[in-house]
RNA sequence: UGGGGUGUAGCCAAGCGGUAAGGCAACGGACUCUGACUCCGUCAUGCGUAGGUUCGAAUCCUACCACCCCAGCCA
């Protein structure tokens, strides 16, 4: 496994820059709150797979807790029975795992607490502040007004203490319908903040649940859970993001009515946006389901799986989220700086192999029928503790179509009639003879090479290009899947018309036939390589067989030239 | 039109009354057996706008403007 994918990320001490939530937490620590204890959180509902955007939290959340020396819990926050599933808690325990970050035995889950929630519900009912509200959803909507009008108080708003404590008591016992009744907080029907005009804080769901079964027909709602869930686990900073500004009143009214319960510090900062791409868990679903993408880990996907798929590496992503920082501002980051983070990380990390993606036959017109050569190549140009590969020369090799031009741009330094170029780690060739079939097609080249050339520069002339190559007989076939961006547009979420109009029809090229250098045949699923000259590829994981390695495009080598030619 | 937020370069982002960090991108150039990597250089008299306070303002004050979020028995 390479190095970048292997160092432990709750581990790694490095200095990251300075943001407001690190500040807010100094200037705690320096006041001694919480015993100068930091405990956060990550509270993914598990009713999808996590992407990018989750990465940030992720990051933000086990990072802060690493610089700190303090610890984050993973929790799912599974009070919606609806749309959850193990499924997804598995796929998220994985995902976290793989970007290197670990809660140790701190697995909770918000149905965990739903017996003490349901006491601290008794606690608020007894103190007036609950009551049980038999509106119908429409009603309550009435109800409840509008942004710039005040609501009004539900009939039921003033039943007695003991009237509620039963009616509770017998919403848990499962003798009402689904609906007939909710539990919600008596705090403010005029509140300008609509989540305090009376939330509801239980409705009656007859679901079963993926962690407690049937042993449940009320369900407490997030605003409601999610508070005590941090203090039950004396988190000290609950970090989100800016949606739920508008919930900290309510986050603060739950705890300060709970006697003898801790109080959390709940921070919100700005989601993690990037372009070309959309980030909605909505939007991803559909890909999936109208089968625009081939699955949550299709490689074009913003999933983790997805990106995992296509090879990003779990360090180039943490990298990335640390570039990105952590404000209030929304903002949407350029997916350059995400490609930016990820070759920077590969190049280090990734061994060096050829492959000729639209194969070139050149046959070698001075060499032996039957001339093997061995060639010794480095892994990597820079680090020679990855050691070397053998790559046999013979009479015939292939070179890519695009590295001859017969008509070649200015500025062209590949291969052209009559001219010379190196084939990397081995000798120059020069190209005596093109070979053309009835309609004019490229078929092959005749070339000749110079025996003085292998590590050592040409006598009397310059030769600039250097390309790669396969041997014919002994490279083997792969295929390799070149993925562009999923989107042609920066912003398919904004732009006029749907965001599926938008999807970009050159995001995936599947390449069949392309001559791999014979070292490749051993490769395994997830392993990275650099393909000189090309990009970064990665074995597919879900598609190889033994000895039948898929490729898949990681990300470009940048391309200075391409970028000139256009 | 109520409430809560946010505005610093093409994109992120530092800055916390003392004269605009850094990264990405872009553009020059050097190096190169990867048109890669690396290295060097250029890139805000300007901080949403308009006023004000001050010797001094991106930072403080006032007004205005733009954008984002909130009317689930979702999270």
């Amino acid at each position: 496994m390479n190095n970048s994918t292997s160092t432990p990320a709750n581990s790694s001490a490095t200095a990251t820059p300075s943001n407001f939530i690190q500040q807010i937490i100094r200037e705690d620590l320096k006041n001694q709150k919480n015993d100068g204890r930091i405990h956060t959180r990550f509270p993914p509902e598990p009713n999808g797979y996590l992407h990018i955007g989750h990465a940030k939290s992720i990051c933000i959340n086990f990072g802060t807790a690493r610089d700190f020396s303090g610890l984050c819990n993973l929790r799912f926050d599974d009070t919606n029975p609806e749309k959850e599933d193990m499924e997804y808690v598995d796929s998220i325990k994985e995902s976290i795992r793989w970007l290197g970050f670990d809660w140790e035995d701190r697995e909770y889950y918000a149905s965990n607490y739903f017996d003490q929630l349901y006491d601290f519900a008794v606690e608020l009912i007894k103190k007036d502040k609950a009551y049980v509200c038999s509106l119908s959803q429409e009603q309550a909507r009435e109800y409840r007004g509008t942004l710039t009008q005040p609501g009004k108080n539900s009939p039921d708003r003033e039943r007695s203490v003991d009237d509620n404590l039963d009616l509770f008591a017998r919403m848990k016992a499962g003798e009402f319908d689904d609906g007939a009744y909710t539990l919600r907080a008596k705090i403010d029907m005029a509140s300008p903040n609509m989540n305090m005009r009376d939330p509801v804080i239980y409705r009656i769901r007859r679901l079963h649940h993926h962690q407690t079964g049937d042993k449940w027909c009320i369900y407490p709602m997030y605003d409601y859970t999610h508070c005590i869930s941090d203090a039950l686990e004396n988190i000290t900073h609950s970090l989100c993001t800016l949606e739920f500004e508008d919930h900290r009143p309510l986050y603060d009214w739950v705890l300060d009515h709970l006697d003898g319960i801790s109080h959390p510090q709940q921070i919100e900062f700005a989601r993690l946006n990037i372009n070309y791409t959309v980030m909605s868990k909505r939007k991803l679903k559909q890909l999936v389901d109208e089968k625009l993408v081939t699955g949550w880990d299709d490689p074009r996907m913003p999933t983790l799986d997805g990106m995992r798929r296509r090879g990003y590496t779990p360090a180039s992503i943490r990298h990335f989220c640390e570039m990105v920082g952590v404000t209030k501002s929304n903002s949407v980051v350029d997916v350059g700086m995400l490609e930016h983070s990820l070759r920077d990380d590969l190049d280090k990390s990734s061994p060096r192999a050829m492959c000729v993606l639209r194969p070139l036959k050149v046959v070698i017109e001075n060499l032996p029928e039957g001339h093997k050569e061995e060639m010794t190549l480095p892994r990597h140009p820079k680090d020679e503790t990855m050691g070397e590969r053998k790559i046999p020369f013979t009479r015939t090799v292939y070179i890519d179509h695009a590295d001859f031009e017969e008509v070649p741009p200015p500025g062209f330094k590949r291969l052209i009639a009559g001219g010379e170029v190196r084939l990397r780690g081995c000798y120059v060739i020069k190209c005596e003879e093109v070979i053309k079939d009835a309609a004019g097609n490229i078929q092959e080249l005749r070339c000749t090479y110079d025996a003085a050339t292998l590590g050592a520069k040409p006598e009397g002339r310059k030769v600039k290009g250097v390309i790669h190559w396969v041997p014919a007989d002994e490279s083997i076939d792969v295929e390799v899947r070149l993925y562009d961006r999923l989107f042609s547009h920066e912003a398919p979420d904004s732009a006029d018309g749907d965001y599926r109009d938008f999807i970009n029809p050159q995001s995936l090229q599947v390449l069949s036939g392309c001559k791999a250098e014979p070292s490749l045949i051993d490769a395994v699923a997830e392993e990275r390589f650099q393909f000189e000259r090309e990009g970064y590829f990665c074995v597919d994981k879900s598609d190889s067989g033994p000895q039948r390695p898929v490729f898949n495009l990681t990300v470009g080598l940048r391309d200075t030239w391409a970028k000139q030619n256009n």
